[in-house]
DNA sequence: CGTAACCTTGAACGACTTCAACTCACGTGG
DNA sequence: CCACGTGAGTTGAAGTCGTTCAAGGTTACG
């Protein structure tokens, strides 16, 4: 069903060069991720040295469910979907990871789910056993993974209560809201500053919020007649009203 | 809505009589729960020590969305649920907890849903700031709780699934099916044998699932027309045909 | 033994899906 | 350079599954 996707697991820790005067992780986008955020500037070339650069294009498979978690990845640039399909074909995606975010939380040695480049995507990979030795070493950085478990586990239980709890167009308003949460667009800006892109496809919208593409497109159709939204293109979003939107994504925790 | 719900928060912590020569922890039901399996038997003084008891009613209010995040608790018998408020009445059922299951997985220092008892419950408290203590003490711990957020995570993720893209009945045989693994049921034991013990109401299940209590008992009704179960009591239910089960829960994942 | 909460069942309704047609953007090749 | 083809998105009409509204039945507990 998704034709481009292509294998790279193999290439991925294909040694490259490393130099140790410049730890890259200094100016890295993800330096203040919850994986890395938890060692010091001083001992930055040690989480350089476990670390492994990785490229995929629009499509790409990183991870295809069963695989063995050997190597856990930090995103730096892009967006990744993580998904579950079933034996009928349908699809649910899990979630959307972008710059900071983690892939490797595992139960046991096995992933669950597929992981897959939504676009150009960059990251970091680790091998899950080095990370763990330096883990041992840097007990800041436990703390920062736990509190990251916390984050993922907020993260799933928030769209939980949407797929369980709230009708298509509060769905669609709520994944706008997560949009502009994870862009850091400013809710408090003008109108033409809280503009949102939206990288994904209406399939994948739809695979995200339990709906079919044709509700998705009629509940972002019918936001963009109420004047909630204004379409710049179909993946530019700009939210007219950011007032409106809360109050239609609704059933909010308050 | 939920009348009898109490908040007993605050007997939580109320100092109990300590014996350092009986450590209660060793036949403790939740004593191979992946928070407590990872320190030996030699220190499990030390887990006692930061550790007290709780007990509560059905319908009691362990934990109300907004608390701070000071103390956890691991499961040692009953049901717990956990839940989050829509600010409307809706409700969504985040997860279900049992014996050696954990409270306490959170982001930042609050927590974002309710915690209470379905049945009666026992339950282990622990401060938070010394349970960071003793992970930093027995490094194993530390490892069993990431596999532990894994596992919760996991679980997250199939709930996901069933709410995004199962259909009713699939969802109410899917949840039979956890319940049957929760309850370490055989699945290949004698009909008799495959008895389940349903300890929610149907509003708590429709509330996990994403349904109302009416498609709930409809698709109850439905599996028992087809004699895939069979009811001993609305709370007490046999499984008649685990094959057909599993195969109406559907869409698994392989 | 009575009452209230819980569960079940039926009938009408409505939200989302399914099926289908059309538009639009983009890229390739004639 | 434009024609054509493809994949993605939108919109409409019909159908279906789950909800809502309503009533009756069952269970548990004081």
């Amino acid at each position: 069903m998704h034709a481009s996707d292509v294998k790279v697991k193999e290439r991925i820790l294909a040694e490259q060069p490393r130099s140790l005067t410049a730890p890259a992780c200094f100016h890295c986008p993800a330096r203040t991720s919850h994986l890395c955020r938890g060692i010091p500037d001083a001992h930055l070339e040690e989480l350089f040295a476990t670390s492994a650069k990785v490229h995929l294009k629009p499509g790409e498979t990183l991870i295809l469910d069963g695989d063995e978690a050997l190597t856990t990845y930090n995103v730096i640039s892009g967006t990744m979907r993580l998904t579950r399909l079933g034996s009928d074909g349908r699809r649910q995606i899990l979630a959307f990871l972008f710059t900071g975010n983690y892939i490797g939380l595992t139960a046991d040695q096995t992933y669950h789910f597929n992981a897959e480049a939504v676009t150009d995507v960059e990251l970091c990979a680790f091998d899950r056993k080095r990370l763990d030795t330096l883990f041992r070493l840097h007990p800041d950085m436990e703390k920062e993974f736990r509190q990251m478990a916390g984050k993922i586990l907020e993260t799933a239980n928030e769209l939980l209560f949407t797929l369980g709890r709230r009708t298509a167009v509060e769905r669609v308003a709520t994944f706008l809201l997560f949009l502009m949460d994870a862009q850091r667009v400013p809710c408090e800006a003008a109108p033409e500053q809280r503009r949102v892109s939206v990288p994904m496809t209406r399939t994948d919208i739809a695979d995200y919020l339990g709906l079919t593409i044709e509700t998705v497109s009629r509940a972002i159709s019918k936001l963009k007649r109420d004047k909630v939204i204004h379409l710049a293109s179909a993946h530019e979003i700009e939210i007219t009203s950011y007032p409106r939107l809360r109050r239609l994504a609704a059933a909010e925790v308050e």
